[in-house]
RNA sequence: CGCGGGGUAGAGCAGUUCGGUAGCUCGUCGGGCUCAUAACCCGAAGGUCAGUGGUUCAAAUCCGCUCCCCGCAA
């Protein structure tokens, strides 16, 4: 039984605890989340879901608000962890973390590095339009997202796949790459692969001016971005002052239509891109409804003459 | 008590300001036209107007309360 301390937060990291906890030589002494924080409407707490599946399992949790204290330096020594899976916790580790357990501390990243370092390694693999991500499990080093290789899992991002859908996959591909890490621990397998660093890209946090579709690019690369941004936060535009959001669309073949230009025929909602390209609306959410087909929006709303969709409230 | 939108036929919506026969665009079903059709024409079915209490001769509409859905923000 390897004394293991698990430190995640969000969904992502709970197919992998969920796997550690099946393990008969894992033993899980404690998880580690972000605190509860003010989320949604009306600002309840929130708990985040590692430790709501670590309390059903019945595993101690901390959530201490930094990890760089000398109380967190404590808890380690007492809870002496051998080893320490990190998935998604959201802080930069101390060395004295780092350095504490005797295997080290595990990653698990979203992405087949060196590509993709950060925080939203699977967003901006969709928005990119790449064929094919994966996870990578890694040691953790001092750097972001830059220490040895251990076990890399690909797998083909589809046409049809969405950030949504690859968050699914590769949370769960995470697990299985997880499991053979500490497969290769127990056999005394693990190879360490070092990255090559002058291939490495950075996948920053999605911010919100991103998410205003800017319709000046071709309809190509504004498709992968609806993709990457679904389900959260979805890809905007502006509809007579209101947000459009956009969670799916298509390539389509007019090629009349100005930037932003709509044009509404027999339950076809389609928009001008830029270089005479063109998306056609599939999925859509009005301010305030819920996502629906952008024929059924076609079958309430009374367009203006001259509706045009953009990406600010200020072009309006 | 962070700000805001919404709940009306299977779907998307109008009607609420100013109370007075439940409407629109589709879908479904039936019929017609057509070589044919997702096109066009005729007809029909389908509603606890979220729930609840109140005001009124009369409430989808006005007043009180409850439930549910969603956007922003964090």
């Amino acid at each position: 039984m390897i004394r293991t301390l698990f430190m995640g937060t969000p969904d992502f990291a709970v197919p992998c605890l969920e796997m550690l906890t099946k393990r008969n030589d894992i033993e899980i002494i404690g998880v580690v989340s972000q605190p509860d924080r003010q989320k949604g409407r009306g600002y309840k707490l929130m708990p985040p879901p590692v430790k709501e599946f670590a309390i059903n399992a019945g595993i101690d949790v901390y959530q201490p608000d930094s990890v760089k204290t000398e109380e967190f330096s404590a808890l380690l020594k007492e809870l002496n962890p051998e080893l320490i899976v990190v998935i998604a916790y959201g802080r930069i580790l101390p060395d004295f973390v780092l350095d504490f357990p005797k295997y080290g501390c595990i990653n698990v990243h979203a992405s087949l590095l060196p590509k993709y370092r950060g925080a939203a390694p699977i967003q901006w693999s969709v928005i990119n339009g790449e064929k094919k991500t994966g996870v990578t499990t890694m040691l953790m080093d001092k750097g972001l997202d830059t220490g040895d290789m251990l076990v890399v899992k690909e797998i083909e991002i589809l046409n049809e796949d969405t950030s949504g859908s690859m968050f699914e996959k590769l949370s769960e591909l995470g697990s299985v790459a997880l499991s053979e890490t500490i497969d290769k621990i127990n056999n005394n397998t693990l190879i360490r692969t070092p990255q090559n660093h002058n291939e490495m890209t950075y996948a920053p946090m999605i911010s919100k001016e991103m998410s205003y579709i800017d319709f000046s690019l071709d309809a190509e690369k504004i498709c992968c971005l609806i993709k990457g941004l679904n389900p959260a936060p979805g890809a905007k535009a502006y509809l007579d002052g209101k947000i459009l959001k956009i969670l799916s669309a298509v390539v389509s073949q007019n090629s009349k239509l100005r930037e932003g230009e709509i044009n509404v025929s027999s339950n076809c909602f389609e928009v001008g891109c830029g270089n005479l390209t063109s998306i056609k609306l599939v999925v859509i959410q009005p301010e305030g409804k819920k996502p629906m087909a952008a024929e059924d929006f076609l079958k309430g709303y009374k367009f203006n003459k001259e509706a045009y969709l953009c990406s600010s409230i200020q072009d309006i």
